[in-house]
DNA sequence: ATGAAAGCGCTAACAA
DNA sequence: TTGTTAGCGCTTTCAT
């Protein structure tokens, strides 16, 4: 049946049609180049013979990929939904997406030294912790990047982000207008600067109101991290009124942590996140958090990645995010906010 | 400053070193082939120059890419979880992972054209939905392939899968043994392979001892299937015993969904899923499920891709799942079970 | 240990 | 519309 025979190419095809190699890399490549007849024949020669182009050559000469790289963690739900977001939008525009994940931030610098060899045609950088040395280096390159969601590039590449400061502004805001005078602030790594400027969104706000907002680190923007530290909230003497957490990933791990705890939410303390991921919209934890209009941003960073904005200074996009609420904080007249003493 | 040069290339290093290309190729592709000395100097002017080996042109040589394709669905978080396990183990053995996201079945075809472009080094094919027509098209592939949970694969390409119908059984007998008498079933897409071994897990094993086991279709594997469907069932007029979900999401959804209608859990029903998704162990689910072996099903997958076993018929893996009992089907001797009259 | 030379399979002038 | 030709940047014999 079918011999294990040499791998098909343009020539094949070729010979088996009679026309030069050229009409036959045309027929897939610009079809309008070529007659209606002469396409047929070759179209059904290369099905006949098992010819498929072969897009590495084609990328060599052509110097594009039709692919677009991503370094982004390997952990967490945040970035799996961002992932899946980039994947879906470039197939939608017929790029695929190369995937270079790594789960110790020191993995990063050989990830880069990988990825450079691809040529690829743009690169998504999204990962909180890849410092601004690497992002100043990478800066350097002649391809089209995009820092996702990781504020500390802005101004040495193009970057696009959700507006961390003014989200958790609103948060706070929500907050304070609900008549909370305590508010706990959980952060998730306290060195990345998107944990900075959430907490500084919700530090600036609650101050100018008065309220102090102490920050406590969950050491990872993991489920674990916020379960765990959970145990630290109940330690205290007294609950504040309500706890901003930096991520919803966390805030979901809080949550349970505080059920099993015995506390109740939103009775004893209010909670909220940030990101608006799915499960954070589930019925079982139903949490006020501040959504990132993903869709959007990753639209907006693949905009900049297949064609990017000829000089100037890099491009900084800042996208607002929208509260949903949840129950986690719902209060209603009927059940008036009572602030601690 | 960095003036936009040409293309740094090895003919570059190669000059500026005063040596020929191939030892600059050699110095990077293998460079126990080249002495200390010039390889020191062709690194250091690799360096200064900028010059980083095109992969492009390395895989067109040398027909490896150093990648391995993978064709998934694009939304569902079983399989962003596999993608994720995928891209991780394959950065361990220096592979990438080049994504190929789908939303329906029928973009699954144009996908497939696409992928063969690649000349890929491997492809994992997962989904539910590629149907046999399909598959056995690609097994006529000249790269190595392999299903990824996908019963109706077996026998067409290598493949691996957790042992659905075993898995099902065991959650089957589990609840029989806690004396449920009345067992409902809810599938994912009953058209599929995985839907179906899973039910006929349950549907045998219950049916040894008597106990009917009805199939309801959700109508996807979603949690929003699993939600939605609640109030179907919340509907008769008796509630069963149990319900075994065909997956987590699905399973996390109808418990939200009960919960809603005010139906307790495990209360007045039990409720089981299949996956072990983190989500499920989450303290605010706490699921007893089946858990896949993700990590070993990944790896299985990737040595069969890296490589192939040769000759004979398509390998087939089976691996085997555990239980992991949450509280959805806690029934103490304090609090023993009461079949429904 | 290093160099010379021949491609890998395609694209893109340029000619005809 | 089609053919000819010259690479894209590397790997890999085969010499030296």
């Amino acid at each position: 049946m079918a011999e294990r025979s040499r791998r098909v190419t343009s020539v094949d095809v070729a010979a088996e049609v009679g026309v030069s190699q050229a009409t036959v890399a045309r027929t897939f490549s610009s079809p309008h180049l070529v007659s209606s007849s002469t396409r047929q024949k070759v179209e059904a020669a290369a099905e006949r013979i098992g010819y498929v182009p072969n897009a590495i050559a084609r990328s060599l000469k052509s110097q594009r990929t039709n692919i677009v790289g991503a370094v982004v963690p390997a952990y967490g739900e945040y970035w799996q939904s961002v992932l899946t977001a980039f994947s879906r939008q470039l197939a939608e525009r017929d790029r695929q997406l190369l995937l270079f994940s790594f789960t110790e931030p020191e993995q990063v610098e050989s990830v880069l030294t990988s990825v450079q060899q691809y040529r690829l045609d743009g690169l998504v950088l999204a990962s909180a912790t890849i410092g601004q040395p690497l992002l100043a280096q990478m800066a350097r390159s002649d391809r089209p990047l995009v820092a996702f969601n990781q504020p500390a590039a802005s101004g040495l590449i193009n970057s696009v982000s959700v507006n961390n400061e003014a989200g958790m502004t609103d948060i706070a805001v929500h907050l304070a207008n609900l008549g909370c005078a305590s508010i706990l602030y959980i952060g998730g790594i306290a060195t990345t600067s998107t944990d900075q400027l959430r907490y500084q969104g919700a530090a600036r706000a609650l101050g100018q109101r008065g309220i102090a907002c102490p920050y406590l680190e969950a050491g990872s923007f993991s489920y674990d991290g916020g379960y765990k530290i959970a145990g630290s909230v109940v330690e205290s003497d007294v609950l504040p009124d309500a706890i901003m957490v930096a991520s919803d990933e966390v805030a979901l791990g809080l949550l349970d942590g505080l059920k099993k705890a015995g506390v109740s939410v939103p009775g004893e303390v209010l909670v909220t996140g940030f990101d608006g991921l799915p499960q954070s919209s589930w019925a079982g934890y139903d949490l006020t958090t501040l959504v990132q209009p993903t869709e959007v941003l990753v639209e907006r960073a693949i905009d900049l990645l297949l064609d990017p904005p000829t000089g100037g200074k890099p491009a900084e996009l800042v996208v607002e995010g929208s509260i949903r609420q949840g129950l986690t904080t719902t209060r209603t007249d009927d059940h008036p906010f009572m602030p601690s003493a």
